[in-house]
Order: structure tokens, then sequence, then C-alpha cells
DNA sequence: CTCAGTAGGTTCATTCACCGAACCCACTCA
DNA sequence: TGAGTGGGTTCGGTGAATGAACCTACTGAG
């Protein structure tokens, strides 16, 4: 983000966050990492984001410690991005970004719904579990499930990988849907 | 945002969200909001935003309903911006991602602590009170109060004025600190 | 009555980030 | 040999952010 070089906000962990994830597309890519997103192409595909952005946020994650680059294939050299544990634990404030901005903007349709794998329960605002009392969800135990504001035919490959149920963090294969 | 006109990434809570308060300063616009910052000049000086950019977001922010634009005085005419319902709800938000923060980020001291004020339990990462058990402690109900990552002798007098213990929310007069 | 001060802006030139398209390279498969 | 794929980099054009200057009501002091 930023915010000048000087800058008096700096006294505040929020404004630290926001230097990392603040900028443009940067929260989004998190977002699909969580969904399970990891090669650059899927990225490219879903997002529709520019290449040069792309690789300059990958980068940036990467370097901050959210993402973590990994090979995973020798020959030809394939790399993933992954998140680490810091970058998992943006969780609750994505929950809560989406939970915001499906109760408050107007004509925003549940696109999603995400809920306690282990009982089914939908999540509230901070990620907590309503019906067990567990309050820290973690990702790995969030299951994700298509709503009704879902595009049923999307045009790109990560897009229809996500309308059947999944779990967060769980690796996409885009190649096999 | 505006993260295009045709954007796929519309199909999602999260990406709706940040088109309303994913731009560069419009949430430390929010978090003053909520420390009780009400008054343009207040914004400005304990921001160091630019003159023109907090007058536009401030506009965006009331056209999307996170902010109120309210007279206190007639004359001269004196408005005043305070949130809505619709921006207190933001408040899991804020709070997550400052705690992140404040975890993540290396060389970053806590610069505020935020305790519930009926029993002095500072708030948990999902903005519980791990006292009472309550799980969603509304903004008002929050004190918070300076930690060590704080300048203690601030040049602006808001900053000033946040150095004493205070509930989230309540005006703040910067005239009389 | 005049003058300085204040709240809340707008205008302007410059800089910087984003954008889309094109290009590149290493490797594989037919 | 040639097409295809993954993962980028380079480049010119556009739009937004920046800081400084300017503007308009209005008030209060002398």
């Amino acid at each position: 983000m930023a915010l000048g070089k000087d800058y008096a906000a700096q006294q505040c962990s929020i404004a630290r966050a926001l230097e990392v994830i603040g900028e443009r597309w940067t929260l989004l890519v998190v977002r699909d990492a969580f969904y399970g997103v990891r090669r650059y192409n899927d990225f490219l595909g879903h997002l529709g984001i520019p290449r040069a952005v792309l690789a300059t946020r990958l980068q940036a994650l990467t370097e901050a410690g959210v993402l973590a680059k990994r090979r995973y294939q020798e020959s030809p050299p394939r790399d993933e991005y992954v998140l680490t544990d810091s970058g998992k634990a943006l969780w609750p404030t994505l929950r809560s970004l989406g939970l915001w901005g499906r109760d408050h903007i107007e004509g925003t349709l549940p696109m999603r719904t995400f809920v306690h794998a282990e009982c089914g329960t939908e999540l509230g605002a901070f990620g907590q579990c309503p019906a067990c009392g567990n309050i820290g969800v973690p990702p790995e135990d969030v299951e994700m499930r298509p709503g009704p504001g879902l595009d049923p035919d999307p045009e790109d490959p990560v897009s229809r990988a996500l309308l059947t149920p999944r779990r967060l963090l769980r690796p996409l294969d885009s190649d096999r849907v």
C-alpha cells in the first residue's frame, strides 16, 4: 500500500497490516489461496488480474511470509504458492469481510457459504461455530459450499471447480475437472 | 477499488466488500471513526492524508452507507461523519486485521489493547470476551487502551487525545484536550 | 470595520501504480 | 520440427494519489 515513507499511520497495527495486504488485488489472491488455488495460471484465470501485477503480488506476499513458494516438480521446474501459518491466520479477517459484504452491500446474494465441516453449521462473523461453541474453527475444518449468487456455468476452470463443495486449503487441480 | 468494469471477481462477497472499503486510506478512515474521530480536520491531521483524497473517501463512504454526514452546527455550517450501523458492522474485520498485524508482522509492538469495558478482559482473537464468554462484543462496549508501541508525545491533537483510555465510538473533542 | 483565523473544501501539476498486450524462455509432446 | 504450456518480463498509455496552493463562509478580536 505504501502510505508514503514517513507516515504517522505506522503507529497502528491495522496500518501495518494494510501495508502488507492492503494493495489492490492482494486480498483476493489470499482468498484464492484459501480456496485451494496454488498456481500462477490458476490465479491469473480466476482473478482476471494483469500478469505483471500478479507476479508483483505473489512476490510481495512471499517476501512478507504470507505465502511460500514451493517447487512441486523439477522438470520442467514448476512452483506453487501456498499459505503459510501467517497467511492462514488471515482467515478470520477474510471471513468477517465476506460476511460484511454479503450483509451490507445491497444486491449481494450469498455467493458461498462456509460451514463447520464436522457439524454442518454455518460460521459466524468471527469464524466461530455457533453450534459447537468452537470459537476459532481453523480453515482446514471449514467446508465451502456454492450459494445462489454464483454463475452456474462460468468460463474459467477454477470457477467451475469451485462449484462443488470443498474444504478450504485443499489443493485444486484445475486439470482434472 | 474499481477492479475493472467487467471483473469476474464480482462473484464474491469479499470482492464486493473490497470495492467499498478496499481503496487506499479507506479502512484507516473507518478505523479512525471507531476511535471517535468525526471531523474533517481531525481525520486530516491524524491520518496525514491528502485533503483531496480525504474528501473523496468521505464522500464515497457516505454514499456507500458506511458513514453518515450530520450537521452539528448551523452557523457556520459544520458537518461531522459518524458510523452507520453498516459501518459499525465492520468492527470484526478491523479487530481481526489489527490482531493479525500485531501478531504476524515482525517488529510490531502492541499499539493499543481492546478490552471488554464491563469486565476489563482483553478481547480474544475473534472479538470475543474470554471472561464472560460473550462472542460478539459490540464496539460500544469496547474500551481502547494505549499500548507500549505508541509514541508517548505525538504531534497532532487527535493522537494525544487517543493516549487516554476511551470507549470506541465516543466522540473525540480534539479542542478540549 | 478590518483583519487574522478556522472548517471544509477544490484545483492543479507531477508522480506513480495499474492496465493490457506483446514478447520471452525452458521444457514437453506429437 | 513445430506447436503447446507454465511462468514469467517488458513496454507504452491511462488513471489515481500526492502535496501545495487557492477558495469560501463564517467568527472573534481590536
